[in-house]
DNA sequence: CCAGTAAGAGAAAACCTTTTCCCAGCTAAG
DNA sequence: CTTAGCTGGGAAAAGGTTTTCTCTTACTGG
């Protein structure tokens, strides 16, 4: 009679907990303390009526559960880097730790946008969610919202925190230390650190490391060389080290990963061997460039997947009611040593 | 008295409908109506209410509007690709798509576990979300999870779908025919093609449109020559193309940007230039890469931040009641033209 | 045989909002 | 003056679950 020819599918109702009490025989309370463990009832009940429950396919509506239990299981990340080679692996570590402990992720990006921040937050603390977590792309800028003052516990990883929130960062001081040590101790003497634009915090922090390392074990410490976070910059950078009258390096401690390979390829194009004549380390530890470069390089991560992880942990810790101190807890970092560096026992 | 120097802080209740009414006193009826713009009172109360509800910061919680409405503007998206290089621009476009009608999003990373992935399903139609969105990492592979006959609607992008599900994939062949005809047109002549394993459907139906367009074009059609997606694949196929007595080509067509990185550097290392002696084109647009080669590659975008968009309007559609044709819907891909083929005028 | 207690199960409130229905009071037409 | 119709607003149900309270029945001990 109906067009009933149309591909429009009709949705099958949930089973909701009345219709097993109603199955059961029982009123809805019973039902309820029967599938929770709750409440005093014969064994023989509580397994008629879980068995019911099993056979109609029941699954609890967590939308009436959380607008009861004031909770939703459910937490919001925000980020301004949806899709960047940062927030990925930080997002990842975040999501499973909640994933494993049955709590949902709301994804929010909020660009570099006020209003749509603003959006996100409200539209989040509508829906009752039980925590936020702010990412960003950058150690040393802010996520454009005010998470301050909110109704429910925020944690920042890998971005910067309001004063006295709870945040989780790369130690890069660390990382840098990490790097640099390895290359003295595989014997290079003279090494150079080619690195970002001085607008980056991480650009100091991990410069100061450099020198700092250099002149612990009286190496001679040459100014590192600030460009940007290209392939290009550290082509650029090998004419300026190399070109130059004065003691040239003999190895390269490069701020990212993108750079060595563009140090490496230009070493290479003045028949500079790595890690024959030179050695050169990366940061990062972005895996699908630094195992492209020939040779694999060896870099710094900054387990930034661990990092999600710790973050999403102690949301729930905070979630759960678990004080915590705010403050900025700094994550080390981890050396992967692929073939850039060469090797101790090439000596 | 009690230890209230400690950190916790003790957030403020949310301020309800019931408050609202209090406060300008009225019933919540009334009190909602003004709200929503129903109903019938004189514009001096209405204004009152609104008034008094801006005051005390009044948000209506989603949960109680979720559960009444039986709709939760909330849509799950699925992936096996949490973050990688596809599912990320996808990603970016199906969200954003649907955060500007209004609909927040659930991320699921299902890796290749069917028990997680039917976890989450589990999970998000238990958070009652309006529909499904399913993303992977390749258009020939399931996700690890049935999404047949749930009770919301699904859509598929860049996955390989259910018999009669609605899906969204680019269209390789499209993709192919664009970057061998732009290769013709700027006049190169012997055009070989350098793609990734036959385990992929892609690779065969770019090789086909590859092979359809020499033909329509008179041109010789060398076999395509299967290897990895890799840069190193990329070196190791100009060695074969090349080394050999028959006569060499004089453009590349490759099946992703990595593999168009590593023929470049292996034609420069024999003396070849690019686009100067042979001409080269990519796929994928994967900017990151396609910028920092030298010189920067021309490309073929799969125009995945566009597909994922087309998904997420379609999926609103589906939850807002319009019925959609099940079927594949395969969408065109976009030349993206940098330097690495040479230019019309360069002749 | 009676009081006291424990077991088993249901009624109802609570969470918060939306919507339908209804009521009281008033005006205009007959 | 009656009837119909309109106006402003409230009561109550609905949505699905959890939890507290209450009630009935049966059993135990004296």
């Amino acid at each position: 009679m109906a067009s009933d020819d149309l591909p429009v599918p009709v949705f099958s109702k949930p089973v909701t907990l009345r219709d097993v009490a109603a199955q059961a025989g029982v009123s809805v309370a019973t039902a309820s303390k029967a599938l929770n463990d709750q409440g005093r009832m014969t064994a023989e009940t509580r397994e008629r009526i879980r068995e019911t429950a099993r056979r109609l396919g029941f699954r609890p509506n967590s939308l009436a559960q959380s607008l009861l239990r004031r909770r939703s299981f459910t937490v919001g990340l925000l980020t301004n880097d949806t899709y960047g080679r940062f927030s990925l692996p930080l997002m990842s570590g975040i999501s499973d730790a909640l994933v494993d402990n049955g709590v949902s992720v709301f994804l929010c990006n909020v660009e570099e946008d006020p209003r749509l921040g603003q959006m996100h937050v409200d539209a989040m603390l509508d829906k009752r969610v039980d925590g936020i977590i702010a990412t960003g792309k950058r150690i040393d800028r802010h996520l454009p919202v005010d998470l301050g003052n909110l109704r429910v516990p925020v944690i920042y990883a890998f971005t910067q925190p309001d004063p006295d929130a709870i945040a989780f960062v790369s130690d890069d001081a660390d990382g840098a230390r990490l790097a640099v040590e390895h290359l003295f101790w595989l014997g290079w003497k003279r090494i150079a650190h080619v690195t970002g634009p001085a607008s980056f915090a991480v650009v100091h922090a991990r410069a100061q490391a450099y020198r700092d390392v250099l002149i612990e074990n009286g190496l001679p410490v040459t100014e590192p060389l600030l460009g940007s976070w290209s392939e290009a910059w550290g082509h650029q950078a090998v004419a300026q080290l190399f070109d130059r009258k004065s003691e040239r390096p003999d190895a390269v401690f490069c701020g990212n990963d993108q750079i060595a390979r563009g140090v490496i390829d230009a070493l290479r194009e003045r028949g500079l061997g790595v890690p024959g004549d030179v050695g050169v380390i990366g940061f990062d530890n972005w895996e699908i460039v630094a195992e492209a470069t020939r040779p694999p390089l060896t870099s710094v991560d900054m387990n930034l997947v661990a990092l999600g992880r710790e973050a999403g942990l102690t949301l729930l810790s905070l979630v759960g009611g678990k004080p915590a101190a705010p403050g900025i807890r700094k994550l080390p970092c981890r050396l992967v040593v692929r073939q850039s560096c060469g090797h101790p026992l090439d000596g």
